[in-house]
DNA sequence: TAGATTGTTAATCGATTAACAATC
DNA sequence: TAGATTGTTAATCGATTAACAATC
């Protein structure tokens, strides 16, 4: 076991989902002209375990000075990287209705490393009308145009009902990757990557906890 | 220690992030007028553990039947219960953007137990418009009106520099819990609840294992 | 040097998974 | 009855938290 060799220990998907908080942060500090951040000023403005904050943080391969903290540079990079989001993936959205014009109109995506190229609908109506830029084709065109422009991520914005038609187009496109805002279990071979972004789920989770809160403490 | 007394366990809360994928499922079962439904049948449509789903269920509350599994119009009770989506708790939605009209337009939020009443916005263009019937008011009448209407769920669609003024008026009015959307952590006194929906989190996770995905096989 | 902060190793906690008894 | 399925108790796994040594 040499020390050379870096180790690379896989990032935990509960830490994955921190790290866009540390960077919400970072960003706003570093306009400030910080230069230097300690774990526990981090964790104090996001109301986490300063330990936790540093074990994320070494995750993603930074070292930070003892004494004086991160440099917040360094630091922004190693999150950015680690999240892929120093490089820009292409993107193709399906089903160009109120949500997925919202995103369409997302420019912070880019940020996030994701720059939407294409939207595809079937409404003949709003294909061939553009959005952000960003223009509506026929969901037909779908297939030949991952494959043609080798695009690896798909975003779902469609209804339940014909979201898994569409997963199946980008799949035989040879997409890599899935975003799913869809209220269904989208069917997949297993290398292909689906997250999902449900709202529901988010939503149950508020719910559930409002009616336990009001239970204990009604008014 | 009576076995009367039901022993209520608190729900965790992965299993609560489960529980809308299951009602997704069950419902669409349900339009196939199916009766019964085992534990193993939901996994495998959903790519679970049957033993997860029995646990996740159990915590729900509802007894199934050996050999049968779970009679489905009890077994949606149950889950819809959990989630306190047989209730209609109204709710306010702050900034009427792309993001936050396409939520004032989605009918289903009322099956999960959502009904946005109202959406307030500082946009004098938008002031006194109506979306899908909601009434666009001026921001200045969140506070008194969550007073007012003892409304106790605020929706956070702002941009990212305007989210903490506005929960604070909310906070201020009595609100009990928040669905944020704006890319920012919000500070609030711990008895109120927030929960994030942030889809840079989603989207972070998306790009990161994607990139680890092309690393080990490029193409 | 003393003190603050990092970073690692160990302990704890909670969720998932396995084993198996209960029941229709 | 035999077989399928539930549901509970125990084992495992992984993430969080604690303890503490390392370092500037």
């Amino acid at each position: 076991m040499e020390k050379e060799e870096k180790q690379i220990k896989p990032v935990p998907e509960p830490t994955l989902r921190r790290l866009p908080k540390y960077i919400n942060i970072l960003t706003k500090l570093k306009r400030e002209s910080v230069q230097f951040v300690s774990s526990n000023t981090i964790s104090e403005e996001l109301g986490l375990d300063s330990i936790q904050v540093r074990k994320d943080l070494s995750l993603t391969g930074i070292a930070g000075k003892p004494k004086l903290g991160f440099n917040l540079d360094e630091l922004l990079h190693s999150l950015y990287h680690t999240l892929n989001w120093d490089n820009i993936n292409d993107a193709f959205l399906a089903g160009a209705g109120s949500l997925g014009s919202a995103l369409l109109g997302y420019k912070t995506f880019k940020t996030y490393g994701l720059n939407i190229i294409a939207a595809f609908d079937n409404d003949p109506e709003k294909i061939g009308t553009t959005l952000n830029g960003i223009e509506i084709l026929p969901v037909e065109k779908l297939t030949g145009m991952i494959q043609r422009m080798h695009v690896n991520i798909g975003v779902i914005t469609l209804p339940a009902d014909e979201a898994q038609t569409v997963t199946d187009m980008m799949i035989d496109g040879g997409i890599k990757a899935i975003w799913n805002f869809a209220p269904v279990h989208l069917k997949a071979p297993k290398d292909i990557l689906i997250e999902n972004a449900q709202l529901s789920q988010s939503l149950g989770v508020l719910t559930h906890k409002l009616a336990e809160k009001l239970k204990s403490n009604p008014l």
